[in-house]
DNA sequence: TTGTAAGCGTTATCAA
DNA sequence: TTGATAACGCTTACAA
């Protein structure tokens, strides 16, 4: 019996306690200790208070290290993005940071803006034997055979993008009921014809979107122009300049335009003010992501967004899933409306 | 002796191999795997070869978690930040993230906004054992006492902000050369007088920079009006209203302004187009970050540029001189000269 | 339900 | 230099 009561606290306060210094003041075996601590021994006896005390008291904490070394985990969940520099990527880090904190995990990050380097980072974090891996794939990386080869090892979770393998789960937006939801809302406000400032954007299919412009445009008898339309980069000044030549004309204007990007957005609601057209009472503009400039335009911007909460939760639940039961999940945004559109013909 | 070359290369490529499955391919022992790949022992001989070659060829990489229980480095390092939408942070994060991952280390990513969260990140970080810790205190959140506590044990750098410990090491920008270099810059420009829409924010120490913006227009013989230089938040909307009010007026006005932040800045260009003013030819305007946004104004913008690239460097230099030696590193930003301050008067 | 003890894969120590 | 071996702190059979 190696119980020793004597001289246990002796070293109290001291950060440095392993398992072995609260098993002593606890009087119970370090197994025991392991056990209470993570949550394997469900009874709530003097047994188990006394373990929570004495870890208290020495300010316990696991070693993580020695924890993944025998157990499977490591507390660890890799994330990917391509950029920091960009309102959804940066939305969703907040989002997710917090909830996995409280699961006593923590975010590894990798940031890749190409293919190779995500496929580097993908690499480093399966290395690390992260429990589990969110990847939002740059523009134009096709990381279908590096998802596809870690699959069966780990739970991967891609947000967003063009799906790479059918082997992991993804969480995306519904970019269809986000166009429902755009339009329905432009007709209720009695418009007529819209244009749309398409993208090309990473968390956002740009030819699913265009089409479901069309199909719901048709469903709500509005109107609109193919010259109107066109893909472009999300700048400001993409959305300025497509503005500037589409209401300087004096041909038949849109009564609204919708951007694929809330920057886009704002470029547009430039324009129209330096052409003395007002928003919203002349045009109705709506924007995407709800960034923080959505807030600060003037008037503030009505835009899509991405129900990032969702995104989060369902991504981690994914995870916790496993590997072996692949899911897509599409996810609705919602729609945030201010002033741009706040407008009854 | 167990040095066995029989069935050495039978799991050959299969990911899960240990240092063992090395030492039998490579037919020594596995305290020289360790050595050689660790990069203990410098000789470039056939042993060193052998080792080299028989990790490759089983695709062995080092388990962290074991180094880490046995050593006393994670080949990790924690970064603390207020918010993944911030420019400032958002580029710091782009910077910092293949820099560390060079150095094959990972990013372990915490994010509190405020001051309780961010000490629940650091205490997090810490009982993870990270190589090092960064931190980019939220605004108003006082780390002093957290920052010392750990400071012994761990180096830690601060970046940005107010000095929170003097036992911790501290990289920052150099306010006082950033709005030297925006002054001297008007004044090359031909301008006499210079509003400051002054800032309160995480990369910067406002009343340092106010301080030094009179200092500077002093030394410059330019002139301001205490009512034109406020305080205030650095969103769009602060800049449209306070340039509204500025130049609405039939008063003195001046002839430049520049912003804490190129938020502010693109607020300040949007109220001035609106009102029948020209970026530069009228009012030269500077903002402060050189975020993305500053490239897609009309005109684009010049902005003063935190050196990240240095910022990085030497907060990783700083952390791997360990917690012994504190130091204070000021590092002067660069101005990115644009078309809204090329016009010369 | 508890304690004992065997590892997990690595690095550090020490003797050769 | 090298190899044998003892930790590192924890989790988990397995036995009591």
């Amino acid at each position: 019996m190696a119980r020793t009561t004597d001289n246990a606290s002796a070293s109290a306060t001291s950060a440095n306690s392993s398992i072995t210094n609260v098993a002593a003041l606890a009087n119970v075996s370090i197994a025991t200790v392991s056990r209470v601590l993570s949550g394997k021994r469900t009874k709530d006896d003097d047994i188990a208070r006394r373990v929570r005390a004495a870890a208290a008291h020495l300010n316990y904490s696991v070693n993580y290290a020695a924890s993944a070394l025998r157990s499977t985990v490591t507390n660890t969940i890799g994330l990917v993005i391509p950029t920091a520099n960009d309102p959804f990527c940066a939305q969703l880090l907040d989002e997710i940071e917090p909830v996995i904190d409280v699961d006593s995990q923590q975010l590894l990050l990798g940031i890749g803006g190409d293919q190779a380097t995500q496929i580097q980072r993908i690499e480093s974090l399966v290395d690390r034997h992260v429990d589990g891996l969110i990847v939002l794939p740059a523009w134009e990386a096709y990381l279908s055979a590096e998802l596809e080869h870690y699959a069966s090892t780990l739970p991967i979770v891609q947000v967003g993008g063009r799906q790479c393998s059918f082997r992991t789960s993804m969480v995306s937006v519904d970019e269809n009921a986000a166009m429902e939801i755009v339009i329905g809302h432009l007709a209720e406000r009695g418009i007529a014809s819209v244009a749309y400032m398409a993208g090309k954007e990473i968390s956002f299919e740009s030819a699913e979107l265009f089409t479901m412009f069309h199909t719901q445009m048709r469903a709500h008898h509005l109107a609109t122009e193919t010259e109107w339309n066109r893909f472009g980069d999300r700048s400001v000044q993409r959305g300025f300049n497509c503005a500037m030549r589409l209401f300087s004309e004096p041909l038949v204007q849109p009564e609204a335009v919708v951007c694929a990007d809330d920057a886009i957005a704002f470029g547009v609601m430039v324009a129209l003010h330096s052409l003395g057209l007002r928003v919203p009472e002349d045009v109705l503009v709506v924007g995407y992501n709800d960034s923080p400039i959505a807030r600060t335009t003037m008037p503030p911007l009505t835009s899509v967004r991405p129900p990032f909460k969702q995104i989060v939760s369902e991504a981690l639940r994914l995870l916790n899933d496993g590997p072996d039961s692949p899911a897509h999940i599409s996810l609705a945004p919602q729609l945030i409306v201010r002033e741009s559109t706040n407008y009854q013909r």
